[in-house]
DNA sequence: CCAATAGTGTCTATCAGACACTATAGA
DNA sequence: TCTATAGTGTCTGATAGACACTATTGG
């Protein structure tokens, strides 16, 4: 049931019921919203953090989240709120339309109860699809916010695993392993040059790591992206409105971190009825390093791929 | 962030803002586990149902849950004591044992701020796949519990239907479509005879209605668990330990709600590594109609089917 | 004996992926 | 001119599903 009535309840009625119940007698417990905002930049994933200006973990970076207005809104609107406050968009004139193209859905909660050390927290995180948007550094709250590309964050836990501690269990898949640490990162298009990375983000050989269990938020939610882009059409919420078939390659090559084939997944993603539609035109001009230039698509209809993009087969994803 | 420090906070150490905080200057937000149990009762779904013994929605049938104890579990620890509670399985000699062969996962978060008139209540719902379990009629607290066929109950939404109300998007089977109503229950193992259904649930023209959003709860549930045992061999969480590969596919059906075929589906769990494995032994007797013995089987050490045990494609679903 | 079922063999349409090839653009 | 890329054609191995068939059991 949503909510059992407290020990001492004997009300009959539902305004009894209200009249006797006092939250306050009750050991409480806070409800935050944290949002995995990921994004392609220079080819690259990167997800939104945020700087942590008081303690705990002061200094460390975190997803970025809050407090759930109680009464006034849904989870949903929260991880939205929460999103637009921290990328900037808030306040911009294309705001409406900007955070329209983004892609928000529930990823897990996480609820243990010494995950911050001031009260039991119970965290509703959120998965964001956002298309390259501007450096959120002007014009955002106190917090410093920034993209970092995922390769140079640290996602092992922290120390010993726990291993039922309120992951959701859906991604089907493939596991963790398939991205096992920085460290392993191999060439590819998520290893291009990141000039524009965030000042205080060098994929050097000290790897961040994240401010509470976040580190096992954000693998969840890279998780959730991989799986997620094979059964539905949602790589297209990484791309402008108008797109071509090689820069949607391009988003499933960095989710994936594989290289795809180019004709094969040109004649696959043309064949899955409803994924894009023909504009019918092309780009202005060919490819950086020539070619001939690309017609443009934008996203169908379709809310499930069928047949899947399934990703490429790897063996040690089975266990 | 797992949680943002209040306004007043102008701590600068974690003392000090321990000390200045007071949960209780805040909007109270309630936190509650809900679990959608699911079992195979004579050859059919059925869902783990309790009476409100209060208000609000007194009387009517509920999915077991209750508060989460702030401080003391996490989520995975108390949808696995309110899934205990309520099955009866707490007191029982074999309960350890029992509740260790019970699937768990979190299914999704449910936010509205009014699907609970006492107070803005945040249910975590969790999905738990069950072999065959006794009726919880004895020894169970005061709420009456009982398994319902699923197909009595209304999984219809209330009245209009909000579109972004915290719903885990993440089934990508298929859609609600698939499975639209008791009314268009075709014939097939999901509509055997159901001689024990408990007294409270009859396949009659007024299908139950569930309190709260938990119609669209179990519906998230549903829609969850046939997506599930395509990719994972959760299938098998509903048999007991020892089955064979025609009560597996009884599984397939009854969640499905399809029939399949037999000898097809015989040769691709087989083919599927590590889904089961041989115990070398049959059982006892032929099947009652007839027919040889079956071998039987276990679940093997797969988490992941591959390749997968896909649904039969219904044109229907792609929307 | 008959009906129902467990389990296997086989054929075919479909599809993923490899490979090859052209056409077009930038440098 | 050289190289890289967009896009298409074609071949092959794997597979899902249809169909057929046997062997074994209960009634």
């Amino acid at each position: 049931m949503a909510a059992e009535q407290p020990p001492a309840d004997t009300g009959t009625d539902e305004s009894a019921w209200l009249a006797a119940y006092d939250p306050r007698a009750y050991t409480p417990v806070a409800v935050t919203v944290d949002v995995v905002a990921l994004t392609l930049r220079h080819g690259s994933l990167h997800v939104l953090l945020v700087e942590r200006a008081a303690p705990p973990h002061q200094g460390a970076w975190a997803l970025p989240g809050g407090f759930l207005r109680a009464g006034e809104e849904n989870l949903d609107e929260a991880a939205a709120r929460e999103l637009a406050e921290e990328t900037g968009l808030l306040g911009a004139a294309d705001a409406e339309a900007a955070l329209s193209r983004i892609h928000l859905e529930q990823l897990g909660t996480y609820g243990e109860p010494n995950r911050d050390p001031r009260m039991h927290v119970v965290s509703v995180a959120y998965l964001a699809f956002a298309p390259d948007l501007p450096d959120p550094e002007a014009g955002s709250d106190a917090a410093t916010a920034a993209w970092h590309p995922v390769t140079a964050l640290d996602l092992r836990p922290p120390s010993g695993r726990s291993p039922a501690t309120g992951v959701p269990a859906d991604t089907h898949g493939g596991g963790v392993g398939g991205h096992t640490g920085p460290a392993t990162e191999p060439t590819g298009p998520a290893s291009e040059p990141t000039a524009a990375a965030p000042h205080t983000a060098e994929a050097g050989p000290a790897p961040i790591t994240l401010a509470f269990d976040h580190a096992r938020i954000l693998a969840d939610g890279l998780d959730r992206a991989r799986a997620k882009i094979e059964y539905s059409p949602l790589a297209t919420a990484f791309l402008q409105y108008d797109f071509t078939i090689p820069e949607l390659r391009a988003v499933y090559e960095a989710v994936w971190d594989e290289k795809l084939h180019p004709g094969n997944f040109h004649r696959k993603v043309l064949s899955v009825p409803g994924f894009v539609d023909s504009t019918g035109t092309t780009t202005e001009r060919g490819g950086a390093r020539g070619g001939p230039r690309a017609r443009t698509y934008r996203a169908g209809d379709a809310h499930l791929l069928h047949p899947a993009l399934l990703r490429p087969t790897r063996e040690d994803e089975i266990r």
